[in-house]
DNA sequence: TGTACATCAGTGAACGCGCGTTCACTGATGTAC
DNA sequence: TGTACATCAGTGAACGCGCGTTCACTGATGTAC
């Protein structure tokens, strides 16, 4: 089954129905039934990935088992598993996208930016456990398509990043690529940071010292911006 | 079936086997049949993990097949494929070990020491692809011992770098906690090099370009370091 | 507002298949004398 | 060196199971008049 483009609702009922739903309707057209199934489907598979298990490990059948409905009603909404994983895919860097637009529009304490980020990253992983645990999971897991997905996304992430870098003084007159590695270092650092709370014991003291970590490390990366351009980088 | 320790040989005819083969009495008593059998079935699983495959998606068959060998014939050697994953695991990082013991002993030129490095690196990934690549698949995959195991010899390696590190002008005087951080920062680095270089397309130029970038970023963490003790470390 | 109709999301039975694991066996390899 | 024996790695048949996918169906939802 492939997915209609969105044309027209024919009804508004929309103080019924969640944001989430609400958001189900740009891949889906139809309204009710339909788009409550499909996203049965997509939270049974994060759900059952938030232990230990791997998505590209799960049956079609134990999906829609856990979603509450019967095997061939997955084949309404998705011709594979890999198809409910690419959706997946996109819905994860939704909602860290959508955190860092509303960084990026309100800002961040400059003096206190790097505890912040780190902060608010951490933040972010413990209240989307179930995306960050499916993407770090996936990053180099069993579907190719979605290994390369997420790769992709990852390199979004760092060419926006570096266009934000070029704001800051000193930094502003770095050519192009400089910038580029600085930003993919970062994000990085960043990710392992994700991976790391992500499979930490929940004890706080582990987590407290993957922080203090991740932010000496921002720290000493911040350190080398003024010795840079000293060293003509080619 | 649980492996037993290495007694005495009870014959040597060392001409006839080769390296590889010498190394598995480490694993099984036996030597012959026994012992072929078992490096088949790792052999053969690693072979079908070198393409997009995920060990964990491996069936049992599947290997056996692979290996040339009657299904039963696995549980000789072991109880389950998780088994078979964590041998692969360490056969994985021995190769790694190896090289790094000789970069230690035998050194590498100090003024260009970054540059060597990097190379090195490349140059082993390229000449063990199929440890390299399952090491990637499973760092985050299916197997939660396997992921553990992983987990636990890359931070063996940083832990080894930051004693390397120590001795460095400039670095000999820093506390510890410090030389854990540059070195995660370093391994971690390294690590997302391999995976590049795994994944890029066997272009020559696109992964010169992953080269400059990782050079890059290891030239502009030393910029670091000079500066890192002005800053007082908490 | 009420009714007849079209759409299509979800159902349930059925299929053939590869899976992990068991079991009693066979026969090659190494040991004792 | 030669023979009888013990060990145990590898065999092959058989099992029950969950899998992905097919098909004709049912009945809820939304539309046209």
């Amino acid at each position: 089954m492939t997915r209609t483009a969105w044309a027209a609702p024919a009804k508004f009922v929309m103080s019924e129905r969640s944001i989430t739903e609400q958001l189900g309707d740009l891949q889906s057209a139809r309204e009710g039934r339909g788009t409550r199934t499909r996203q049965a489907l997509q939270e049974a598979a994060l759900r059952m990935v938030e232990g230990d298990r791997s998505f590209s490990g799960l049956s079609l059948r134990e999906v829609t088992r856990e979603a509450g409905v019967v095997p061939t009603a997955f084949y309404r909404h998705y011709a594979t598993m890999e198809e409910l994983g690419l959706d997946l895919v996109a819905e994860s860097f939704e909602t860290l996208r959508r955190m860092i637009r509303s960084v990026r529009s309100e800002g961040l304490p400059t003096d206190r930016i790097i505890t912040s980020s780190v902060e608010l990253l951490v933040k972010h992983v413990h209240a989307h456990r179930r995306h960050f645990g499916f993407i770090a999971r996936e990053r180099y897991g069993g579907y190719a398509s979605l290994r390369e997905a997420i790769r992709r996304e990852i390199r979004l992430f760092a060419a926006e990043l570096s266009t934000d870098l070029a704001r800051f003084p000193l930094l502003d007159r770095w050519a192009t690529e400089d910038l580029q590695m600085l930003a993919s270092l970062m994000v990085n650092a960043m990710v392992s940071i994700a991976e790391d709370i992500l499979d930490a014991p929940q004890r706080p003291d582990a987590e407290a010292d993957i922080i203090r970590r991740a932010e000496k490390q921002l720290v000493f990366m911040t350190l080398g911006i003024p010795a840079w351009r000293s060293q003509p980088p080619r």
